[in-house]
DNA sequence: ATGTTTTACTAAAACGGTTTAGCACGACGA
DNA sequence: TCGTCGTGCTAAACCGTTTTAGTAAAACAT
């Protein structure tokens, strides 16, 4: 019976949180005492060393944590940074958010994240809600079509970084890879592996030559004197419809003998409708796609990919990110990060033989 | 000159977030009225339908929003909901957080979510970040060595979700696969094809006798009065290290011919290592691997494997969280719910010849 | 004319912190 | 003895909401 009581007593204790009211209140001081002590103000407001200590084991002994919604409210401080992209579970964003989730937390910073689906009114109330929880910043790989709301965002004072796609106007800062570059060296990798009739499909969520993948493609291609065959993908919401598309291309115009992918699922889909046309890589045709993954690393034959730098993305953005916010007053100058991309050969882009 | 000044205001107006405050004041009422109106009570309250008017107006002109942290410091509720696993990038975990995520949104939540890296410190600080922040509820697919963290978690009145795993005592709700029969099928559709020496590396973060789906494969071999051939591997910090410790595995013990691989990316080792060795599958070796993957549907020959329903798991999940955070005074009953999982048979474990 | 009820709203407290402004006391110098 | 300064602390305002406990005026009943 007694232990009943001592058992439901210290259940009502652990169900009433600590505030640091109650700190104050055993110790008969005052609240603001307290919250000098526990902000490390104690030395500049001349806290007597004693009453620290004794507020620290009170503290201890009570088991306080500051409600960061209190805090929040009052400082405009919640260290949680909103990160907003495409597909969470497309694993470069996955390996992004990891990345970024892991820096943020050595920094004290947490991440709310959102898949926006590639839908734009989702985005939108994405947009609005990291500003009414009041987020310190926001991490955007943007969709097409929410352009003027980053721009507000922007305006009004949050800290924003975009990556792995870039508005024209939006004055914020931008962690990019190279992607003009990454395509460009894909194709004359392929090139001086003996291979002409080179194929790209790829994404073109804006006009085809504002894509800087298709760009990178078609300056190559020129270079080298050789014709082009683009096929720009609009977005589809679901993955299947782009292995039909691809499946339509390679049906109608077989006479490449190398594609290149603009990104990891339309080279998934490439390789499901070549394995089922029963077509071989290298032989029959080649391939190279944007972006590594486990599937292209261990496909039979391995697939040569344009990797993009997962970790270094995310550091740069951490870093971007941190730093806009540290200094937030200040005209900021908005800085356009490239990163280089890696092309990893491999089996699928082997040397032609005839 | 005159522009500019209306630019600069315009500014000045867009940094200064508008609050329920500014609303009332504007329209002369008290901001009691406002946030009556706001909340639906208008009618209870008896708000003239001219002031609601009024009121709807002056909120849509200024663009109020109302404040979450002062909301969630007010009425202790959030909407945001914790989601810790042990690591986003995981496809099968990715997946999940999509689309926990995407049903959380539907139903006005957020979520915060963060790896835990199989690191118990990470996942204990994470612990008291959620309570601090005030989350309304927690999904967790547990780490090994927070049981009491989360029990304590519990005990404190917070609404719990475990997935994945579970924990022996906890009371609180868990959604599962159903981990033995899920393996006892894959050894069994092994038997059926004609495969004897059927191996199974598996992990083990608790004891061997204690993990689904170890116990799942012994009683398979055990009905079938087949000798077992159990690799339990412990938990380590770098996907390299599995694969060496599967090629040991491989090299040593060559006799098997085929082998259960327990998650996802120790099937993605094997494989590895199986193209390493230059063994073919299913002839020198068949598998089935836990855990669908763009890679076991694409790979040549494709592979079979143990398929996690993962919509339904997230479906239960957010179910289960929504009518435990619904009624939280009640005393709850502490559902345990196991979904069926898929085999898909694919050439992988093509009926043995010899 | 007076008491009661209904209508339409509001003042102030509360949530749990941080921050501003200032107070009481002792020491010190003149 | 008085003013000044440094020490050690605190009261109260504030952040932006929700909620409790009203209140003044109008309508109605007796």
């Amino acid at each position: 019976m007694r232990q009943r009581e001592v058992f439901l007593r210290k259940i009502e204790m652990a169900k009433t949180k600590v505030s640091i009211n109650d700190i104050a209140t055993k110790l008969n001081i005052s609240k603001t005492t307290v919250s000098f002590i526990l902000n490390g103000k104690a030395k500049e407001k001349r806290i007597s060393d004693q009453l620290v200590k004794k507020v620290r084991d009170t503290v201890e002994e009570l088991g306080y944590q500051p409600n960061q919604l209190a805090k929040g409210l009052r400082t405009g401080k919640t260290n949680i940074i909103g990160l907003m992209v495409e597909d969470i579970s497309n694993p470069f964003y996955a390996g992004i958010a990891k990345e970024i989730e892991d820096k943020a937390f050595q920094n004290n910073y947490k991440i709310i994240y959102c898949s926006t689906e590639n839908n734009q009114d989702r985005a939108k109330e994405f947009l609005t809600m990291f500003t009414n929880l009041g987020v310190d910043g926001c991490i955007i790989a943007p969709t097409m079509g929410i352009e003027k709301e980053i721009a507000d965002l922007v305006e009004i004072g949050m800290n924003v970084v975009l990556f792995d796609r870039k508005y024209g106007d939006v004055p914020t800062d931008v962690v990019m890879i190279d992607n003009q570059d990454g395509v460009y060296n894909a194709v004359e990798h392929l090139i001086s592996r003996g291979y002409r009739k080179i194929a790209l499909i790829a994404l073109a969520l804006d006009k085809p030559e504002k894509e800087d993948r298709i760009i990178g493609y078609l300056n190559a291609m020129n270079k080298h004197g050789l014709d082009a065959h683009c096929f720009p993908l609009p977005f589809k919401p679901n993955f299947h419809d782009y292995v039909k598309d691809i499946r339509k291309i390679l049906e109608k115009e077989n006479d490449f003998d190398a594609i290149v992918f603009g990104t990891n699922y339309l080279g998934i889909g490439g390789l499901e409708v070549v394995t089922d046309m029963e077509l071989s890589i290298p032989e029959d045709i080649a391939m190279v796609c944007f972006d590594d993954h486990d599937l292209f690393r261990i496909h039979k034959p391995n697939i040569t990919v344009v990797a993009q730098p997962i970790e270094q993305i995310a550091q740069e953005i951490m870093k971007t990110l941190l730093n806009r916010m540290k200094k937030r007053d200040d005209k900021q100058e908005n800085k356009l990060i490239s990163l280089p991309t890696n092309l990893i050969a491999r089996d699928s882009t082997q040397k032609k033989l005839n």
